[in-house]
DNA sequence: CCTATTTTGGATAAAAGAGTCTCAATAATG
DNA sequence: CATTATTGAGACTCTTTTATCCAAAATAGG
């Protein structure tokens, strides 16, 4: 998987964070329920991104979790970057320690080829972009349902 | 990351077969030593690509492995398939299960590009041409030492 | 026929990833 | 102040991946 589990609940979590009204802080609870992950799971995943100043968080009644930023400042990168880490983008193919262009294996340059595609994907796309395409074409979150499902009452 | 050990093992191996004479058997525990692989870890996944039809396999003395066809017909998704299945070709960006193009999430899209630049990457290289690029500018298939130390003796 | 070499296959162990549970800390509300 | 809602943090369990070990089957060569 090129994503760990961890990162793709947390760019769900994100996300729905991105399509709630900004400033607003939302329990995590309510996010595990809509977006069917293990809350105690979840929660863990975004005390990695708030430990990373991707969110804030509050405690108490009223409490929850927000973006810090504007969603449309967030790049998917941001996310992936805060739970996995660089190695995705810096690690091989071939997985060789200590690789680079120096001192390459025989996969490097097709490889690193495709290492920038991923690497311009994640870093070009907004939390809020796809949020916009999310709403306007009611585009599924989770495995059944679609966006505004989510976001009801 | 994109590719599981095994799956690099793999791949690592196939390069040294292909490297080699073709109609000889190499033994498992060469490349094991030469590519400072687990002998018996190495061992297992070539059987998986011996199951698969992409190695054939000879006992006892003189025996060992060697590929069934001519490198040059031999892509590396061919060995991708063998051994980390079908996922990183069909699996989502969001993990959501039975997804594809009729119930997508957000980022389908922009996934979808990214992962066909994925797809035809290791569909177009074959064993041969990376053997060739290595073997033109001795590139390192192992931590240290170039693809020539390999075979020597 | 015997021995050495090599793959096959299964059992087992260690490490990493995914997920669960419990309790403490913080804050709102009555 | 007591209660309740919520995040924070750590221990713990379960599963998958990675790795090790061992005995059995096949084969070449003497
Ligand atoms: S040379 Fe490049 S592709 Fe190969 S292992 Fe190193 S970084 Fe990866
Ligand atoms: S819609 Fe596409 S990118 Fe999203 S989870 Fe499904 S297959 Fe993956």
């Amino acid at each position: 998987m090129l994503l760990s589990k961890s990162c793709v609940y947390g760019l769900r979590a994100s996300l729905y964070l991105a399509a709630r009204e900004q400033g607003e802080f939302i329990p995590i609870r309510n996010m595990s329920d809509k977006l069917e992950i293990s809350f105690h799971f979840l929660t863990k995943i975004l005390q990695q991104l708030t430990a990373e100043g991707i969110l804030e968080s509050f405690k108490g009644p009223n409490g929850g979790v927000r973006l810090t930023r504007e969603g449309s400042e967030i790049q998917l990168i941001d996310i992936v970057l805060a739970i996995d880490g660089p190695q995705l983008l810096t690690e091989c193919a071939l997985g060789l320690p200590g690789c680079g262009v120096k001192n390459p294996c025989p996969l490097h340059d097709k490889w690193a080829e495709t290492r920038d595609a991923i690497h311009e994907m994640l870093e070009k796309t907004t939390l809020t972009e796809l949020v916009r395409k999310g709403k306007a074409e009611n585009l599924r979150l989770t495995t059944d349902g679609g966006f505004d499902i989510l976001f009801e009452n």
